[in-house]
DNA sequence: CGAAAATTTGACATGACTCAACTGGAGTGG
DNA sequence: CCACTCCAGTTGAGTCATGTCAAATTTTCG
């Protein structure tokens, strides 16, 4: 058996898992590359994925009516992503994701989560507190949106998010905020000023 | 002993616990009266409680540096409701919690959350169920506040919480959609003439 | 009934958007 | 090494949605 670079037990580094369990958990996820530009999602596909991102930065969002994008998140190592509606709920999915960057992720399917669910208790708790942190994060991001302007969005976003800010492109960071592209323009060129 | 009209098994109806069971679950869970207009919870309290609303409604919001409230969520019967950051990563409450009518809640301790985790695993099944369901909800409050403008994203709100709607005052629902009383106010007379 | 709270209205200000044009850098090929 | 293209980002002018502030009106409730 060819041992893979990267190795499941990273992630859940803070339970420790038998061989035994960490070969069940291997062979229920599956490894996979996508290149930059890559769709892993599309809005009307089965959202029966979840996938964890390994290296490299995942873009989750949605298409509006007048073909707008909006970024509900960003994913980069360590982070879980999914239309968590569809796949929470199992219906079709409503948002997109894409590889922004070169991405390694281990991808795991519903029916498979619940297969561990059922024989690795632990493994509910490890996602109950990964829930648990998300929602308290977009908790803040709605208060975010609701009382800031857009500098103080942007500059909240970017000392909340370095890690993140050196993977995107501009565009992508106005349309995590929801703004346009010349608004952010003009709100950098405001900042650097001072 | 007394028995009350209000019952903890109608909060995990989906889970056939025993007598006993529920027994133990009931002497963690203290049931708790509210008037109209009672704050439950302040900033920089110890947000180590969760309330499960039985009846009334509670709105759970952010004040600003200028003291303007925003309003984060509302919640009516059998929603749970906390300052997320403050409980999940034990630090101070960063929002408030006000009775906005009348309310009967069970609430929690985050101690006796952890001894029921230990205890009734089924417990931790259904918070993350739970979480599964608000956290999608919120994705897609995201989109609706990124993708939508005010007058969109107030139809949306009454359509999707007819049931809210009936508790909460105009100036609730506008801080809940970031908007002030007035334009709220002149959304609803543009929406009547038609 | 009367006071307080909630909502509405008007006049004006402003932050962010739209659309179009322009700049600058990264890559590509001759 | 230059010319060309493509993409991201910037700039300017005008517009629009929503905010601000003050006042009037309506609703709620003791």
């Amino acid at each position: 058996m060819s041992k893979s670079i990267y190795n499941i037990s990273q992630i859940f580094k803070n339970f420790s898992f038998s061989e035994e369990k960490i070969k069940v958990i291997e062979s229920l996820f599956t490894l996979k590359q996508y290149n930059k530009g890559t769709q892993l999602l599309n809005a009307n596909d089965e959202g029966d994925v979840q996938f964890y991102v390994v290296k490299g930065c995942l873009r989750l969002y949605h298409t509006d009516d007048l073909g707008k994008d909006h970024t509900v998140q960003f994913g980069i190592a360590d982070w879980w992503m999914s239309d968590c509606t569809a796949f929470f709920t199992e219906t079709k999915a409503i948002m997109n994701i894409e590889a922004i960057k070169d991405t390694v992720v281990y991808e795991m399917s519903r029916q498979n989560r619940d297969y561990l669910y059922e024989h690795i208790p632990e493994i509910e708790t490890y996602f109950r507190q990964k829930l648990e942190l998300a929602f308290a994060a977009f908790q803040r991001r709605i208060i975010a949106n609701l009382s800031q302007n857009a500098s103080d969005r942007y500059l909240n976003f970017i000392t909340t998010y370095p890690d993140i800010e050196k993977c995107v492109k501009n565009y992508h960071i106005a349309s995590y905020l929801g703004i346009t592209t010349e608004s952010l323009s003009r709100i950098r060129k405001d900042l650097s000023k001072q």
